[in-house]
DNA sequence: ACCAAACATATTGTATACAATTCCCTGCCG
DNA sequence: CGGCAGGGAATTGTATACAATATGTTTGGT
């Protein structure tokens, strides 16, 4: 979008994302716009786009918050995303044409490049894994679809959870890529859409096993 | 939301629903903020929300557009709509309790009160219906779900669907309602997730039906 | 000591002015 | 005749001032 909205949409998602602000934290305008540089305009801007996202929580009296994601709401999260996605797989097995295909196979090989290093490249994963579902979505074939997997179960976890994969977390998901693949080049929607519902339900436990080592750690030091 | 903002966008929503503006018809913030005897600024809050429940279009520089629904695009609609609402009627068999249930059975049967008249009263079939799949979306009790298929699906042709519905139609989409009573009230949420998905696709293959019919009937004219 | 009402403060909503950008039309040149 | 450059008009982006509302606190009464 324009400059000072973009630029205070992705510093206030910074902000929440980085736990600099914790959950539940009240947001004003005025904060954010003096921390952002910018007026209330497009800061109010940003915070109507986070809160589609639900990156952020508006009180009944229209005051912001930062949203708390219970393991629930996380779980329905990617629920919800495995099922849009296993949709988009299944469409994009009907519809893919051979320039999307090679490309995704291109992706998926650098992703097996960033995971097989000594020191497995999670910044690259994350990149070329974004570009790889990207892709299909795109071939999915539906605008709308797109718009409802972009906009709300996206962002807010994936990335706090790739933080938690260790080399074996890695490359199974990069062979999960694979049979993807493999599904996509003979058409097999169903297949496709059961891979990735899979695929992302495992992301989910990834996650959730995660934080639950988080919360004992926290527990036994509290 | 606020005062102004909130009737910016119902103002707004019913001249693109009512076709007063064309699909693809520009729309000037300043042009609408007349009309709607506000100022710009609640104006363009309700172009955002607006635009992410995709009744606006927004161009690469900006500018605002009454979006245009291909068929196929309104195909899609209706089959994420199928499959979310669908989901939510599994959740909902397995959650709901007896105060919704009870509601639910009462809301049937206003509707089919509504139906069952000399003129069906499609302006009350509409609301409980409106209510009755609240309810169960209510009981679902995934807010993130309910966040999805509010934003998105739901209004946009529901509305002009409902207006060809014979009482044929509207006798058969209460009976469906029966059958999802059925299925909550033993709990088989797979069963409720294949009427929903029915009971959706069913609405689409109405809505296409009447759309050809009036193709066809513009065609003969022009 | 506790409740309530009123005042003070903080926060969001709206209007308006101005800046930046985009669009469109006109006129010039090849 | 077509394409391109320029300038004016239209449109959106941003900042700021003010209004409305919510919140928190103090004060007065019982």
């Amino acid at each position: 979008m324009s400059s000072a909205s973009d630029h205070a949409y992705s510093t206030i998602r910074g902000i929440i994302l980085s736990g600099e602000l914790p959950a539940g934290a009240q947001i004003g305008e005025v904060a954010l716009a003096d921390r952002c540089g910018v007026s209330r305009t497009p800061v109010r801007d940003a915070l109507r786009r986070l809160e589609t996202e639900l990156f952020v929580r508006r009180s009944e009296s229209q005051r912001s918050f930062v949203a708390d994601w219970s393991l629930n709401d996380i779980e329905d999260a990617f629920e919800l995303r495995a099922m849009l996605e296993g949709y988009a797989a299944l469409r994009a097995a009907k519809r893919i044409d051979v320039g999307r295909l090679s490309r995704l196979r291109g992706h998926n090989e650098a992703i097996r490049r960033a995971v097989s290093r000594d020191v497995p490249n999670v910044q690259s994963f994350l990149e070329d894994n974004r570009v790889f579902h990207a892709i299909i979505l795109e071939a999915a074939g539906s605008p709308r679809l797109g718009h409802l997997l972009s906009g709300i179960v996206e962002q807010p976890v994936v990335w706090r959870t790739a933080q938690n994969y260790n080399r074996d977390d890695l490359l199974r998901s990069c062979g999960e890529h694979d049979e993807l693949l493999s599904a996509f080049s003979r058409g097999d929607g169903a297949w496709a859409q059961s891979i990735m519902h899979g695929h992302i339900r495992r992301a989910f436990h990834t996650y959730a096993d995660a934080h639950e080592a988080g919360r004992a750690r926290r527990g036994a030091a509290a």
